[in-house]
This record gives C-alpha cells, sequence and structure tokens, in this order.
DNA sequence: ACCGAAATTAACCAAATGGTTAAACATTTA
DNA sequence: TAAATGTTTAACCATTTGGTTAATTTCGGT
C-alpha cells in the first residue's frame, strides 16, 4: 500500500522487490506486485516498462547488497584475524537487515548465469582477492596461520556467514526453535563464527 | 527422450526431476516436460494427474537425498574427529553426484516452509540429533574440544559442505575457475573441509 | 478558471499454460 | 480373432498472465 512521502516509482520498487525475492522471476506475478503497491496494473508498466526490467532493476540492487563494503573491509590495512571478524560481522549483519537477498541473488544467477558478469565486471573483484591472497601468504610465511589457499578460506568465511539464513526454514526446522531462537541464534555466530575461523587456521 | 528399458512412468519422472530442479515449480513447464521425456503433454497427465502432484513426488526424492545416510553416520558409534570425516566426505560426495539438489531443496521450502513438516516426521531427527548433541558434550568435558554447541557444529558443517554447490555460479565467476577447476576444488574440499573443522573446535 | 502535461484507471488482447476429452493405437486376454 | 484393457495422441478449453489502449483524473503553470 501506498505510503505518504513515498514517490508511487518508489512504492511500486517496494512492492516488486518483495514480491520478486519471495517468489522469484516466473513466480511473481504483475498483478501481486500492483496489488502490493496499491495501484492499478498498468501503472507497473507506465513506470517500468516490463516484467524484466523491472526486474533486473530490483535484482541489480539486491546484488549490489551482496557484496556491499565487503570490497572495503577486505582491502582494509588491518591484521588477518581482525579482518576475518569484521568480514563475518559485517557479513551476518547484512543477513539479518536483508535476509531474503541472499537466497534470491543465489537463485536467479543459477537460473540465468549471464547476469553475473556485468554485475561483477561493475565491481574490481580481482584486485580484492588479489589483495587478501596477498596477505594470506603472507600470514602462512610467518607461521602464523596453516597452509590454506585464500580463495578456499574466502569461500568458507562466506559459507558460515550466507548459509544459515539462506537455509533458514530448513535449521528452525531442524533445530526445532522459533523465529526470536532462530534470530538470536544468527546473532550470536558474529562472534562464534569469527572464533571458529580463527581457530581453524592458526597455529598455537 | 525415453530409452529404450525405460517405462514411460520413468522416463516422465527424469524429465520432470531435470525440469522442476532448474527452474522451480513455478518455471518449470508441463509442456517441458512431455517435450524433454519425448511424449505427449496428456500423458504426462495420465500418469501423474496434476503438476503438483508430480513435483510433490520428484520434491520427496530430492528431499530424501538430502538427508539420506546422513543420520547413520550421525548415528555411528566412532569418535567424534573421525565422524566429522565421514559426514564432510558423505556431503560434499552427495553435492556432487546431484549439484541441482541442495538449491531446489532450499528454495522450494523457502516458498512452501510447510512441506518440510511432512518430510521431517518420517525422519527421526530428534534422536539424531540427541545423540549427537551427547556426544559432543562428552569431549568438551573431556577437554578435547572447545565449548560449542553441537547445533552450531552442526549448522557449520552442512553450511561447509552445501554452500559452496549452491553457490556455484557466484564462486566460479569470483573465482575465475572453468568446470572442471572447479569440480577438482571440490573435491579437494573433502579432505580440506574435515581439517578446517576438527582444527576449529581441536584443543591442542 | 483554464489549459496541457503527467498520472492513473478500466477494459481489452494475444499468448501461454494447466488440464480435459474423445478418438486412435497397441497389447493382453478369452 | 475379437473383445477388452491399457497407452498415446491431437485437438480443445478455461484461466492466467504480461502487456496495451483509450479514456479519465490530477495537478502545476498561466
Amino acid at each position: 500500500m501506498k505510503k505518504k512521502n513515498e514517490t508511487t516509482e518508489e512504492t511500486i520498487l517496494l512492492a516488486a522487490r518483495k514480491a520478486f525475492t519471495r517468489k522469484g522471476l516466473s513466480g511473481a506475478r504483475m498483478q501481486d506486485i500492483a496489488d502490493e503497491a496499491g495501484i492499478n496494473k498498468a501503472l507497473v508498466h507506465y513506470y517500468f516498462e516490463s516484467k524484466e526490467k523491472l526486474f533486473g532493476l530490483i535484482f541489480g540492487q539486491e546484488f549490489g547488497k551482496f557484496f556491499s563494503n565487503l570490497a572495503g573491509v577486505m582491502m582494509a590495512d588491518i591484521p588477518l584475524f581482525e579482518k576475518i571478524e569484521h568480514i563475518v560481522e559485517l557479513d551476518i549483519e547484512r543477513m539479518s537487515q536483508f535476509p531474503d537477498m541472499p537466497l534470491f541473488v543465489i537463485n536467479e544467477i543459477s537460473r540465468n548465469p549471464a547476469i553475473i558478469m556485468e554485475q561483477l565486471k561493475r565491481l574490481d573483484v580481482k584486485s580484492v582477492i588479489g589483495n587478501f591472497q596477498k596477505q594470506v601468504k603472507e600470514e602462512i610465511k610467518k607461521g602464523n596461520i596453516i597452509n590454506i589457499g585464500a580463495d578456499q578460506l574466502l569461500i568458507n568465511i562466506q559459507s558460515l556467514c550466507i548459509f544459515p539464513t539462506v537455509a533458514k526454514p530448513m535449521v528452525k526446522n531442524v533445530m526445532q526453535v522459533n523465529e526470536k531462537q532462530y534470530l538470536a541464534m544468527i546473532q550470536r555466530r558474529k562472534k562464534e563464527v569469527a572464533m571458529f575461523i580463527i581457530n581453524a587456521i592458526k597455529i598455537k
């Protein structure tokens, strides 16, 4: 429903995000979006032409969230363990703020892998990874951490942060926890996951 | 296309699995399934009545794979570290064999959380988790591992095993690897992830 | 108050889609 | 071999869906 202070365009974008992240490109209906926005379906087309165009906008926004700030933290000139703590904190906080986002992004990339290309080239992934790789190699040489590939480490960090949100309904059901308990558990993971990772690579 | 030795029913199920795991319930078309099976669309309805019925069968099968054997390994009477190695090995092997399965299952559960209930009550999740919990607590008391919740440990294990497959297109693109390199990396993770986890909880 | 542009809507349309029907074809059975 | 039963298909049908059109309403500028 359209709120005060909100332009029609914004209202539609909000409704579209809700519909697309919940049901995906093929599952969401233009009528759903119009209803959710409290307007006529033709008006959605008036502002955003086609379903694909609208979806493209939403996907771009959500994809941006997926990587937002991450590059900054990963490039920061701070010790590795401290960096890991920051990445985990940031990642999990992002998942808490936008819980539907990761599954949506993963899903649509999996249905149409081509769209990731144009999104990724907007970000300078190579230099971010390169920088991280250098730091990891140095710590290995210094004998501070075990011999692990920077890419593996990065995958592990992201797995531990993102997966519990992506698989939320399964986690909730298997663990037999309610919404509140689940959210509390995710918050606890900010500290626990960082510790877990640092423990896993630290040489004592 | 229908192969020799395959009953029409099996052919349809194979085609349906392909369509549903690739495109989801709403994205897959009955005509796609019929085409893939090389038969008339009405024949699909002749054997499986409705799209929902057919989908239900496929989902049940895939959900089964998701947990197959896992319970057995988790209940086994072997040391914790060895058990972790087995779980990781089994999990990642399952991901390699059915790469489309985890995203499909996660996705459809997320779209319709109710379906997980009836599936889960077929499995005795509670006693499996209870058993694992007991073993973890004992190891903590013995001072062999750090103080960690069994549920957190289990989530971490599953995250590290499942996520890289779920996010395959993203991983491939960010890491700039081809299909062959990606698959090799997943295989390497059978050993590396187990080590990573054991390192993370072991008290040295 | 009036005009013109922008915003919004109701009514449509064509294509896609899940599902049905009746007839044709194949196989088993009496 | 002929009836009966099971399998498969072409042609339909009703509904849904993304999208369009033309008319109506709203609103800023004069």
